[in-house]
DNA sequence: TCTATTGGTTGGAGCGCTCTAATGCTGTAG
DNA sequence: CTACAGCATTAGAGCGCTCCAACCAATAGA
């Protein structure tokens, strides 16, 4: 239980601990001879080096915190990938915290995070206020991924919302729908430029906007579309504020007889896992998460070793995924088929595209050469 | 971007280093007037203690390591909420890393863990060879969570895989059926209890087991049904090796023209948040992951503190969850009809039910107290 | 009055490392 | 044969903290 020090090392390899030092962190100028000599000796005492020593010794770190708002949330993990990719091959390590979306959890992690005096902070969608992020820019270099922020310390990766909804709107128009719902992510993250995306697309199109009050969540959805159906304003397209919701709304279409997208089109937003399952297979817009880890990785080592101070603020563009959940609109292929009839068995055009679509996203095989 | 120093805080609350060092850690031994004075002070220059600086010279640490092997999979979050629970009501920290799966990161994951001397280790479900891990057992106390070892100096906290098989087989052969496959895990882990527990229970109940080889993924799922449907082999239920391929499953099954539950029963294993969902609504075998979670904490807590040295070994009890997916054989309920018909339209009280239940497994709601 | 005892406080060593400046050791030029 | 690079190597201070032993009243006991 007890691990060997730098004095041990030196010792074994007959030679001073400032050289074990030097060849741990492998110095050009160390000869050979006794590079050998002190590797050896480490590889047999079974020797690593001590992260904090280190750190507390050079007053640098080679350690970059991530605060994950919810871990329960896939999205954040592809995000994790990209800085974990970026992080590994400059060398340095990431240390994760969660806060489970509670600004008190946050803040401790934030705390504990900070107390490891790592070299910057990539907080990803955090819901701390605002005040405390820039105490804690104060400290060391930060990075927001979707989350915006106007402090000039901080920088910011965040997806173009707007453009998103755009995207759908505009599949959606070309498809022929003309009455066209937003159901409102209300206090989400991200939820207002998708809805002012929403709203501006639509009135390009000459169109009128739908924005009807819902939440990130699969009942929520559901919700929202059983008070469509009592009002009598369900229009022929949906445009929900994330992939849950949407499969809710998709689940109560269904539940009220009716059939997507046969009889309404349903579009998500964030093209988790879930809209991927072949029984699902939402159309849906995709974030490019990987890259928001990566670029967020980027930014912050460009303040830790190139000193850059000016903040850096990318908008990444989404793209559009159609997969299943959405088709011309009814009243466009039939003249006024009741749209509670369930449409003709044995689609298999349908599940054939399913299965397409399926493959192309077919997960990435264990490489045999591992 | 320069913290303040014990050294500033002694300075500044006119006393010595020594005694800020104890009011940090809060010893009874100090007179209220100076540990008001040193708190005021600190408080003043935005002093927070250099957690690392601290563990070198304590040579102790007050931080949990957790090594989540996929952080896309939801099951680990919720693990990982149960190891936080503990820690933090104990006064541990917890960092976390990843190994996305990859034995090679994992590795390397370690490594970075065991560098900042953690207190100990958790590692969930990890794919490291067993040397590694007996390796680093040597080091500082192992909690292996969602894997199995023989090692006397780790512990170990498993789900008991042959106890949910059971329980899945036992709700199907009491809804009347007798032809039940299992769609195996194969490689993946956990898979062999969950195949062992199948079979024992089929020949409990005095049937003839039929093991499919599939794996942990959607698309598996999918192809083992095809399988089973082109050789004329396909039974009335199926118990997936896990919710993913129990939804792949599913749909292939609807794509070929059947209904579940009406025509086959299909239940999944692990209680996903997919599984859960009103558009899935799968009955499926839960997993109490938070008690894991809470259990490796208290595990490393005891080895940790109270000095442990013998290995505990927990085997939870799953439980079976019904959802929607599950039903009396067709068979059962009507002579022959032939099972490739889609039953009946409009089975309102299908669709009642999962709201049913979606309510009853309804997510938490924001409390408005705080 | 002198010695114990107690509770609060402090200096200093040291945790495992890095970093600077100094050291020894060649080899080559003067 | 001395001087001076130039290079490999090392002693030693110090990072921010903890911990131990020592210290210093102030009170209690003899």
């Amino acid at each position: 239980m007890v691990r060997p020090t730098m004095e041990d090392v030196a010792l074994r390899a007959g030679v001073s601990r400032a050289l074990v030092s030097l060849v741990m962190r492998n110095s050009p100028k160390v000869s050979e001879a006794r590079r050998a000599a002190v590797l050896k000796a480490a590889e047999e005492l079974g020797y690593s080096p001590h992260a904090m020593a280190r750190s507390l010794a050079s007053r640098t770190s080679t350690v970059l915190g991530v605060m994950v708002s919810d871990l329960h949330n896939a999205f954040f993990a592809e995000v994790v990938d990209g800085i974990d990719e970026v992080a590994r091959e400059q060398g340095f390590d990431i240390i994760i915290n969660t806060g489970g979306r509670s600004p008190a959890r946050e803040r401790r992690a934030l705390e504990s995070l900070l107390s490891f005096r790592p070299a910057g902070l990539i907080l990803l969608s955090p819901v701390v206020p605002a005040t405390a992020i820039s105490k804690a820019a104060e400290q060391l270099p930060i990075v927001l991924v979707a989350r915006s922020s106007r402090v000039s310390t901080v920088d910011t990766i965040n997806d173009d919302g707007e453009q998103g909804a755009r995207l759908a709107v505009d599949h959606l128009v070309s498809l022929g729908h003309k009455r066209i719902a937003h159901l409102d992510g209300g206090e989400g993250t991200q939820a207002g430029p998708r809805r002012r995306g929403y709203v501006t697309a639509m009135e390009a199109h000459g169109l009128v906007p739908q924005v009807v009050s819902s939440e990130y969540t699969d009942a929520a959805g559901a919700r929202a579309i059983r008070r469509l159906i009592s009002d009598g304003t369900l229009p022929t397209a949906i445009l929900s504020c994330n992939d849950f919701n949407a499969v809710g709304a998709i689940s109560a279409l269904e539940d009220a007889g009716l059939r997507v997208p046969a009889d309404v089109s349903v579009v998500g937003y964030d093209n988790t896992s879930l809209a991927a399952l072949r029984h699902v297979s939402l159309t849906t817009i995709d974030q490019p998460r990987a890259e928001f880890g990566r670029l967020a990785a980027l930014a912050l080592l460009q303040r830790v070793r190139d000193g850059r101070t000016e903040p850096v603020r990318h908008l990444l563009n989404p793209s559009l995924v159609v997969r299943n959940t959405t088709a011309p609109p009814a009243t466009s292929r039939r003249s006024s088929g009741s749209p509670l009839l369930p449409a003709a068995e044995g689609d298999s055009a349908g599940s054939g595209s399913r299965t397409a679509d399926f493959q192309a996203k077919s997960p990435e095989r264990r490489s045999r050469d591992h």
